[in-house]
DNA sequence: CTGAAAGCGCTTACAG
DNA sequence: CTGAAAGCGCTTACAG
């Protein structure tokens, strides 16, 4: 069932079959709407988009990329809960406003061309801000709209959607400060990492705000992981001069938590803890996580949006880089020195 | 660039091109090969698949269907771990065989089929077994190959994945008797769901084997969520004759180690609770969760694999209903009563 | 308000 | 081993 054949059922041309089905009332007659409509819905008919795309030059085709690293094992960046929701986001908000969503993971920088080729994509989705080395040189060859996340490229031809975070280590370093912390150590290897080194940033300011002197022996530089965390809570314990820390990830503050508790300490009462993200493990510990918030799906969801718009009018109305809110939900993990 | 400039530009027939970029070589001579791939290097010549598609009724394009019910909030569905690496493993698996992924949430039957119109979607895959309803009708209609995972249905045309349920309650009921505990609780609302139901029946099988009386009183049918785990664990607090609980997801038994928690036990002194499914969480918890694991990443390419070759040959060599093994991870949420 | 023609970039089926 | 022709299903640009 084509194009052509609904064009014969209903006596007309195909132009105007195809007016009909892109709503284009303006230029057929209500009852041609109508008969039209009755034979497409009658046959089932679905027009074929490959055909469309052919003689667009557009597809309607979103890529979203997955990673470009094969060295970065993959499994990691799957069992991530951060992934899934944007994914699932990003496609809601596709596909309500007409457009498919292609995931594909690329190992070289060339896969992004060639995907945008194969398919005419129409704009581009970067999950994680990995890609920075490519980013520039690609985006002064490509012609679609780009989107990322958390980069700290400025390049105006991209939209970049950060979340604010030195208000996020802010919030936490100065959560622990208003329950009388004094001592407080940062966990996270920030060097290098714009990310990280903006949590860092936040941490130091809530320590000045408050006249705490910072103390560079106070920050431990352990990557956010489990395994990080371990390490640095064994560290803590074996310092005997902190009484909370700070991260950048739930999961290094449960390290943290875990490898305080083997090094000696209770948790909270000994060591209090903040996390980074808010995932839904925080309420399944002992003690329920403190940590900060991101709301993950409005970042995913601006972005696509954003996208879209570029796509549509050629242009963003907004500034293309937004920075989102943070904030911090308190739960067991803190302990008051008052 | 398209397939006619490289021909002209090489001074052969679209045709020959064609036949070298398929690596049709036996067709082609090795000196026409090499001048030809040598301009298609030059000039980045990249296939428009689209066109592709146009003509040959075919896509290498596989759709993966994500959630039918519009009522059904996708946040829950996304936060799961389990989807991100379902999806992340089959794009990898496709990818690699010169596929591409389309992920595609869809909220009426018709839906599907109408994807499939749209873009000649070559093969269909749904990560969850919610489709069943809809399932039968359209697998007469479907021309192309469906995947599903652990599904009731056994059509010969479904290549369908599924766990061995009952082996992994039948593990885990086992591994409390054999720690001493005889009153050992099922949780789990199990009626009318075919994957529970199988669980069930390994928590039957394992204590028959040991010749321990079934109760019923001792099949608590909370849903298997945090709540329910919440509601079950305080119903067993409240029942004072319980030493083991086992459920069906990790999400539950960590439910029921807090509800047991605040019914005034202590967890696992009083309460030994496994799992199910051995999500990373289970080693974020106090104690860490013992768990029935299921190798998801096999259980996707298994799919994905068959899949392709049913595509490639139309026909699948395995029976297309697979049954996969299942595992238990001993961790600290059990006590001995010897 | 309606339609006939040309073309998007590729493949299939055939001829040589 | 190589190529000319027709066609996949749609849209654009134009004419009426």
């Amino acid at each position: 069932m084509t194009l052509k054949d609904v064009a014969d059922k209903a006596g007309v041309s195909m132009m105007t079959v195809s007016n009909v089905v892109h709503g284009k009332n303006n230029r057929v007659s209500a009852k041609t709407i109508e008969k039209v409509n009755a034979i497409i819905e009658e046959c089932g008919y679905v027009p074929n988009l490959s055909a469309r795309s052919l003689s667009n030059k557009t597809s309607n085709i979103i890529g979203i990329i997955l990673s470009i690293f094969e060295s970065k094992p993959t499994e990691n960046f799957l069992e991530n809960p951060y992934i899934s929701t944007m994914i699932g986001t990003i496609e809601q908000e596709l596909r309500s406003s007409g457009y498919y969503t292609m995931v594909r993971s690329i190992s070289h920088e060339s896969d992004i061309t060639q995907l945008l080729k194969n398919w005419n994509v129409d704009g581009i989705i970067f999950l994680y801000p990995d890609f920075e080395n490519y980013m520039e040189p690609f985006l002064n060859t490509a012609s679609i709209p780009v989107a990322i996340f958390d980069s700290s490229l400025a390049s105006p031809a991209l939209i970049n959607i950060c979340s604010d975070d030195q208000k996020g280590l802010y919030l936490s370093t100065k959560y622990m400060i208003n329950h009388g912390h004094t001592h407080i150590a940062f966990i996270a290897d920030y060097e290098g990492n714009h990310i990280l080194t903006g949590r860092l940033n936040g941490y130091r300011k809530a320590l000045d705000e408050s006249g705490i002197p910072f103390r560079p022996e106070y920050v431990l530089p352990y990557p956010p992981s489990y395994e990080g965390g371990i390490a640095a809570g064994k560290k803590i314990a074996s310092m005997n001069s902190l009484t909370a820390a700070v991260t950048t990830a739930d999961i290094c503050a449960i390290g943290i938590m875990e490898g305080a508790r083997l090094g000696g300490l209770r948790v909270p009462a000994d060591l209090s803890v903040i996390g980074y993200d808010n995932l839904n493990l925080c309420q399944y510990t002992m003690p329920k996580l403190t940590s900060i918030s991101q709301d993950i799906p409005q970042k995913a969801r601006l972005a696509t949006r954003l996208l879209l718009e570029k796509i549509c009018t050629g242009k963003t109305r907004t500034p293309c880089q937004i920075t989102m809110d943070v904030d911090i939900v308190e739960r067991q993990s803190v302990v008051s020195l008052f």
